[in-house]
DNA sequence: GACTTTGTCGGACGAGTGTCCTAAAAATTT
DNA sequence: AAATTTTTAGGACACTCGTCCGACAAAGTC
């Protein structure tokens, strides 16, 4: 197999270890058990544990805007596209209970590692934020169109979080729900009568 | 000095460098130093790191309880009570943004190590979930109070996540009079033509 | 003062870490 | 087929980890 073939899959196998376990609590003998590899072949491919890292942050960098590309194609309706990003959290709600959100758990490694790298993991937050800013200024919302960005961020942060540590499936749908009709409602022509954000039913 | 009044300051420790560089990248010589102990001797203490983990949980258990009792008495008011707990994003917002909020990353910490104490550290959240559930109730919102509990831990996740990542002063201020106004909102009695959940105002 | 209990010290242990080297195998080019 | 480059395996390295001794000091009891 060619370098680069090896290369991409210890990339894949790194990712998914390091959202798996964290970027810590995983090893080099980890990730080269998953990809059958011998240990000190590693140097080969990769000097230092952090360019993994770094490497495994510019594959997600990559993969998300993919993603992005994918949820504008879908659909011209800045409203449908922001409910797409908003479904992740059902999409990916079995990997969210165990392991949390990609982004959120390795901003919050990083940072108490003050490691680095913690400003490129930002910056996968910074994408999501720029595009989800964009769709709000299509909507006619260019104002404020960042700060409703970053709501919509952290409530799905919040949600993953307490997903997470509560595995309570009913309150992932419900917020999601709540989430969805707060977006309806930031339309601007949207009546202020309109229950905007009422209170989430159990 | 007695080994109780040791194992305090051990607890303490362990306590603060858990919280600002999380639980495995915190070693037994970080604890020892900062006791200034030897490093052998911790074992006279605790037999083992997981045995100072359920400590510092207990402790942090008790702390949190006392935490909420002050803000009762402080109050009789259930919507002051619950301004009290939202503005810890406000007064902890320096170490937030450094190190994320001690439970949320606690349990995102054990949840990817798949630590035994991983329910132990939810109880910390249960315990926020409970007290804010009684205010809930006691403002008259006996059948949903729960979900507006949760959705209240839900939001502070959110906010200390995204302010680690961020280290926004201005994002976290604004959320959290965002969260103030929502709050407002949930009386019974307010009137829905009320701005219940505005956009956020950059 | 002798004796027991309680607390501390310094170091040893085996395992695991990230890093790095050398030599052999595989692939590619000549 | 030979030569060269690319890729791999296996292990050494210095170190840190959690754990655990055995010896010793301090405090308290008889």
């Amino acid at each position: 197999m060619g370098a680069a073939g090896t290369r991409q899959q210890i990339l894949e196998a790194a990712d998914r270890l390091f959202y798996e376990q964290g970027f810590e609590a995983t090893s080099f003998a980890d990730i080269a058990a998953a990809v059958r590899l011998s240990r000190g072949n590693f140097y080969y491919h990769f000097k230092t544990k952090d360019e993994i890292l770094d490497a495994v942050i510019a594959l997600r960098l990559t993969n998300t805007g993919r993603m992005l590309e994918a949820w504008e194609a879908g659909t011209d309706n800045p409203v449908e596209r922001i409910r797409s990003f908003i479904h992740i959290l059902i999409m990916n709600r079995a990997k969210i209970m165990l392991y949390g959100c990609p982004v959120g758990t390795l901003c919050n490694e990083l940072s108490k590692l003050d490691h680095a790298a913690k400003e490129d993991a930002t910056r996968l937050f910074a994408l999501f934020r720029d595009w989800l800013a964009r769709q709000f200024a299509a909507l006619g919302r260019d104002a404020d169109a960042e700060a409703l960005a970053m709501h919509v961020l952290m409530r799905s942060q919040g949600v993953a979080t307490l997903a997470t540590a509560f595995r309570d499936d009913a309150f992932v749908q419900r917020e999601v729900e709540d989430m969805c009709v707060w977006l309806e409602a930031q339309r601007p022509g949207a009546s202020r009568l309109d229950p905007v954000s009422p209170p989430p039913q159990p």
